[in-house]
Formats: structure tokens, C-alpha cells, sequence
DNA sequence: CGGCATTGTATGCAAAGCAAACATTATTTT
DNA sequence: AAAATAATGTTTGCTTTGCATACAATGCCG
């Protein structure tokens, strides 16, 4: 799904334009080539892409990692919370963290597992499915809200080379 | 600018990789379209951009905050808080506590505007000068093992279709 | 002058990330 | 079979970030 995160910041669209008055020193219209490193646009662009979806979300109140959450454990009813950590490239603890949240609110319970008594199985709750359900909405809106800049085939470009970076 | 967290684990590469005895219940292959999302993919490509600068910065205990504002003060000595804000898109609050740990580092020195009462002049101390100094070979680094992925063509398309996400 | 905006500041809270340590259970090696 | 490893969930604690709120001082504008 999702994603979410919580983040950071931010920086683009007032790079240049400040008041004549508050000019810096050495405002030379450049910043040092920070912005030819593309590290530093994907910093913006999720700063960008955090803010809308909370402000989308707000309503809801949840977060990308357990709108995320929520989806593939509906996805995979029975799944693990470690395999939740995998698919989403999350540290054990921060799972925890988030199911622990997401418990305590009534949207998933733990149960165990048949074949490992190590693990946990985790399903959603009728509360948790609903949730989810809202959550979809908001989440093509949100979705709707990105791609509008592109054509379908710069939204694909742009998966594809993103998808290099994390996979 | 830069950035960085810690990392975790991948789980791109891991995504259908799963011993048959893990097998989820609906373990179809696909992550219920979750992979059509661009916010998906941003965020999983920001985690892994974050936690390499992590790694990468891990030896200065500097993070991406940290850097993004050492990197702008020194553009733009006698900067002010408000102006980093507006830059790289943080809340004055989140501003303070970063200056306010930089400050206590040693890296920065806050003194008087000339011209108006209100505003903070920020420099940078000898020590945060070598500081930084140091980070940018470590931002190098950590450029390089981004754009490793790419063509040159495919970078500059990079950004600028996540600068359009951002400004 | 009086209202409004800007700036820095302080507090407090939530979310996330990580590390480190444990206990339990599985798996692998010897 | 026994011993060493690995996997899983869990807890605790700490850090960074983000944001809301409130306040005081200062600047700007009508």
C-alpha cells in the first residue's frame, strides 16, 4: 500500500523566491547544486507526498505504515508480523509498534499460528475491515492527487526507475 | 539534501520469496495492486535512500536534517531559521529543535540581524565548516550508490519528475 | 496609533526507527 | 541426541522528526 512514514521535510517551491528585503548573502540563485542530487528530490517529493496523505487522512486518523499495514494484512489474513517487516522493509520493534497501535484501536487481533508457535497469526477486525474500506477512498484520492502531474506513461517511467532504488 | 535513516532490511527483493511453509493464505503473487501505486514506491524508495545515507553518515552522527541545514547555512551565511524553513519545507518548531542540536554540537552560532529585531543571523563555527566539509564526501558517496542505478538520461528524468511532485 | 504578520521560542505529544536484550520455538549442525 | 544457530515476538529506552499551541518581541501598514 502505501506507504507512510513520517517524515521530514521539505523544500521546493520557494527555492528562489524570497523577498528582496530577506535576500541572503549569497543568494545567488543556486544552492549549492543541492538540487542535482537526486537524493535530495526524493527527500522533497515524500515530505510532499507525507503532508498530502495526512491531510487526507486526517479525518481517518491513521498513518501510511498502518493504512499500509492494514492492507496487506487484509491482503494475507494469517500473515506474520515479521512478514509484515519484510514486505515493508520495517524493523520487528516498529511492527510492534504499529500493531500495537492498531490493536489497541480494535482494527486487527493476534492469534496463533497452527504450524509455528513462534508466530502470530493477524486478521482484521469487522472494525479494521471498515476502516480499511474508508481508507481505500482516501487513498485514490491521494493517488489521484500524484499522478495528476503526469501522463500515464511518465507514471509508469517514474514507478519503474523507483522501483531500482528499493528493490 | 541528503539523507538518511537506518535501516532495516530490504524487502523488495524478498517480496515472492517465500518457503512454502511460510506460504500466506493468499499468497496470489501480486500485493493486492499495491505496486501501482507511486506513493508505495516513493516511500519504499525514500526508506532505502534513507537508510543508505544512514549508514553512510552513521561514523559523523549527522542526519539528513542535519546536513540539508549545515549545507544551507553555509551557502547562506547569516540565514535565518524562518528562511530554512521555507527552503527545504519544515515547521519553525522543527527548525528550532534542529538548530537548537546543531547548536549544542558546536556546529552553529546564532547571533543578531542587523536590519531586523526579530530575525536570528546562523553561521557556521570552524568546527561545523570541517564538519560539513566531511559530510560532502559522504553525500558523494551516497549520490553515487543512487545514481549507480541510472543513465545519466534516466537521473535527469528522475528528478524532474519528482520535482514536480515538490514544487 | 492600532491591528496584523513575522520571527523566535518553549512545551508537549505522537509516530517512527533503531538497538539491545530476552524467552520461546525451529532448524541445522555436529 | 545434543549442541549451536536462527527466527519470532516482545519489551525498554532513546533519538529524530513533525506538528499544534501559545507567547513575546518586533516590524509593517492603514
Amino acid at each position: 500500500m502505501v506507504d507512510l512514514n513520517t517524515p521530514e521535510g521539505h523544500a521546493g517551491a520557494m527555492l528562489r523566491s524570497f523577498p528582496a528585503k530577506n535576500a541572503l548573502p549569497s543568494d545567488d540563485g543556486d544552492i549549492g547544486g543541492i538540487d542535482q542530487i537526486v537524493g535530495f528530490h526524493i527527500r522533497l517529493a515524500y515530505g510532499a507526498v507525507y503532508r498530502h496523505f495526512t491531510e487526507t487522512f486526517s479525518d481517518l486518523g491513521l498513518t501510511q505504515k498502518q493504512v499500509s499495514v492494514l492492507w496487506l494484512i487484509d491482503d494475507h489474513p494469517g500473515i506474520a508480523q515479521a512478514d509484515i517487516g519484510r514486505r515493508l522493509q520495517m524493523d520487528r520493534a516498529t511492527v510492534m509498534a504499529i500493531i500495537n497501535r492498531l490493536q489497541k484501536r480494535g482494527f486487527v487481533v493476534r492469534g496463533p499460528s497452527p504450524d509455528d508457535r513462534r508466530r502470530q497469526t493477524l486478521k482484521l477486525t469487522d472494525a479494521g475491515h471498515d476502516g480499511l474500506i474508508a481508507a481505500r477512498a482516501c487513498i485514490l484520492e491521494h493517488e489521484q492527487w500524484l499522478k495528476n502531474r503526469f501522463t500515464p506513461g511518465e507514471t509508469a517511467m517514474l514507478i519503474e526507475l523507483l522501483r531500482r532504488i528499493h528493490e
